[in-house]
DNA sequence: CTTGACGTTTTGGGAGGCCAAAACCTAGGT
DNA sequence: ACCTAGGTTTTGGCCTCCCAAAACGTCAAG
């Protein structure tokens, strides 16, 4: 029933990464996930053996790590703090999209859950944090996953987030495009053969190559059914 | 010349107490300093030896235990930090400046010196913490020592502090006074022999017995010079 | 079917944190 | 001047967290 239960810093940037690892991809090997939290293939499998201890995932040494049900709740739990904190670093410090992440981190652990609650609604109980992904609802164990801004349709509507791990140099390119995370698009044109799409952004048209919109998730508004 | 080089919460902590039992009171020893933090003597100990290899006290085995001017600074940029996450959570979450005091300490120790400024301003650089404390400056060695309430004379006029650390109870009963933290008042007549005060305390006139007056901090506004 | 190479786990070591209990000072009473 | 009581420090243990390097599995190429 109880969600945590006293998870330390490490463990539960672990989970987070293993969410994140799992998310696309097959097996998660500890490798990837050690690369992923900057640390040491041995520490990463000592954390991994603690949390498999206490049933937040199934270890099977050599092959890989997945998360229980209980794990990815916890996981989850630990995104909904960030993406919480995130918006708080962004609309009451002003703090830009891209740096709120790199700091929530930092502070994020310890934040009493009642703190975190008073802020969600201190917030105005926000829809998504400043990167434009959903901030989830407590205790669930799952998050519907976004789809590519490549993957939508023609006359599709959707609301764009740029993951903050997105080469800087790509962001900004964007930001001249005035794809920004929250901003809504239309999809006008997919050229086919992995052509270019062409969007309404903010009352323009604009062309976004394949390679790039691959970058860019999307939340789905609504499908404008356009024939018969 | 830098004033953390980091320490540990812990560390932090240890710092802070030790400022605050040496500002009443003459040698520290780590008896209270283990009293205070809510740890066993051992640890107290160990804390101490760490802190004073780096220079930040002088610890004098089975004698005592003294800041250096380093220590101080950085016990008092604990205070301010603990200060200006108290007032954020008065202010911008709505707590009440006796819970804001238990939750502060929890998430203080990581939150980016950064994050510090910005909540400073975004706070609208506050001069108190919700205690009605000073926030001190950042960088200085010493905080001016607040009087108590009964170290004023009749006709002063100050504004009111109380100590996280005072019994619930009396707080209680100041509250009916209207005796809270902010709140300015004016002594009009001190009883000789320890007797009570009366003051002028939101248009009305109250009167507080010596003990109870002891237990409140003031900072002094202006003497009203009144006679030749 | 053997043998590497590569990735994973274990081992050994260090630092912070905590405690309980043993060893140790210091000061006060006799 | 002793000696004991009370407080202080050390010791030994346990936990998280990190690393480097040794030991170990696995799999695929020869």
């Amino acid at each position: 029933m109880s969600t945590d239960s006293s998870l330390s810093k490490s463990e539960r940037e672990t989970l987070k990464a293993l969410y994140r690892l799992s998310r696309d991809g097959g097996d998660v090997h500890t490798g990837a996930l050690a690369d992923s939290l900057g640390v040491s293939p041995g520490t990463a499998t000592a954390t991994v053996k603690r949390l498999a201890e206490r049933h937040l995932l199934d270890h099977k040494p050599y092959k890989g790590v997945e998360l229980t049900t209980e794990g990815r709740r916890a996981a989850i739990a630990a995104m909904r703090r960030h993406r919480i904190v995130e918006r708080f670093l962004a609309d009451m410090l002003g703090y830009a999209w891209n740096e709120a992440d790199r700091l929530a981190g930092s502070f994020e652990h310890d934040l009493p859950q009642e703190v975190e609650e008073r802020l969600f609604v201190a917030l105005d109980r926000p829809a998504t944090c400043p990167h434009g992904f959903p901030i989830p609802e407590p205790e669930v164990a799952d998050i519907p996953s976004m789809p590519g801004l490549y993957d939508l349709e023609q006359g599709d509507v959707a609301t764009v987030a740029i993951s903050g791990s997105t080469d800087p140099e790509v962001v900004e390119f964007l930001d001249t495009l005035g794809l920004r995370p929250g901003v809504r698009v239309e999809v006008r044109e997919k050229h086919p053969f992995d052509g270019p799409l062409v969007l309404r952004v903010g009352g323009k048209d604009r062309t976004v190559g394949e390679r790039v919109a691959r970058q860019i998730y999307v939340h789905r508004e609504q499908r404008r059914e356009q024939s018969a």
